[in-house]
DNA sequence: TGGGAATATTCAAAAAGTTGCATATTCCCA
DNA sequence: TGGGAATATGCAACTTTTTGAATATTCCCA
């Protein structure tokens, strides 16, 4: 049932087809939830025939049709009883870099600071599209006007916690590669 | 096949029995990787018939009895393997705190914010403990002493990263908690 | 001496998530 | 005019993860 906050969330931006909701998740939503295009095709299903979603069908021109997914205002109901929901679990993280990270002495060395580099370009790519989002959001305006005067506050929150995030990857990943670099001088002078 | 390797990431510090693995994950690599009991004791089972690991049977006087994990060979080769492996894919993150306060403008501001503090103090602690770790890692010498002369740096690395991260989220909560509070007042002037 | 907490492992079932494919339309480019 | 990419959805099979126990030993405290 956790999947169904997030989808719900992401529809408090508007109304998504299970396309638009699957590819970046609305965008926001995708740093702190990952879901695959199937799973939110069941799941909002099965929260259509719980009326919590209604569905818009969209004669398309040019594409494919769609079907359009809004809360109803039992899904603006659900919305606001999560939130009140006792204590969220504790954040499920699954980082495949970190655990190849703690491997490195073991393993490749190279081809972990290879992971490593990779990483910061993605993290790179997401600080930009990040500041290009924040820029939208403020619309001119400078923080404390847009606390001030903004419908909600909510998207601004969390992309302000993805950005820093991506900031964070960053400066760790400048460390990282410098240490390792060391290390390899270092290895390299034992061999000698 | 993932938790194997974060199971072996594990497994470099020592050998471990399964409840060792379960809770704290062997302290560092929780911070990347969350798994539960159940997990951890059929993929320790799956890897033992494959020869990753081997099982040390101890009889314990003052505690039920264990055995004791740790890799073979046959692990330590897969290891290597392991971080060789092309494209880590992206990381999994599922924050439900994050959808909450996505969701805050709908649903119940002072439960979000409540939530928020919660994860905050949460995060004091680790990093409380993280320090500590990094102490004990540092052992008296300086950063670069040790990174001259430590077997293994993967684990402070990664011990950097999920320091960083709990620092980030403390700043971050701290503006998000100012934010809500601003809101909160100015909801309550309004509404006068 | 009795009960709760911690250690240590395991089973079974349900829920959630992944993977691979199948389908259909349309755009764009060569 | 043919093929690849993007849009848009869906099925079925599979694996993984979560949940909720059950079991057994021992520690510690009241």
């Amino acid at each position: 049932m956790a999947l169904r906050n997030a989808v719900m969330a992401a529809l408090l931006e508007g109304e998504a087809s299970g396309y638009d909701l699957a590819k970046g998740f609305q965008s926001s939503v995708a740093n702190f939830w990952m879901a695959t295009p199937q799973q939110i095709y069941r799941e909002l299903e099965r929260m259509e025939s719980e009326g919590l979603v209604a569905a818009r069908f969209v004669q398309q021109e040019r594409r494919p049709n769609k079907r359009l997914f809004s809360l109803t205002e039992a899904g603006y109901a659900a919305v606001h009883a999560y939130t009140t929901e006792p204590p969220a679990k504790p954040t499920a993280i699954r980082d495949e870099l970190l655990v190849k990270v703690q491997c490195v002495d073991v393993g490749d060395l190279q081809a972990v600071r290879a992971a490593i580099a990779q990483r910061m370009e993605l993290a790179a790519a997401k600080v930009v599209r990040f500041e290009r989002a924040r820029e939208r959001l403020l619309a001119g305006r400078t923080e404390d006007e847009y606390f001030g005067t903004a419908e909600r506050i909510g998207p601004y929150l969390t992309l302000l916690r993805g950005l820093s995030l991506e900031q964070d990857n960053l400066r760790w990943g400048e460390v990282a590669l410098k240490r390792l670099d060391q290390r390899t001088a270092a290895l390299a002078a034992r061999a000698e």
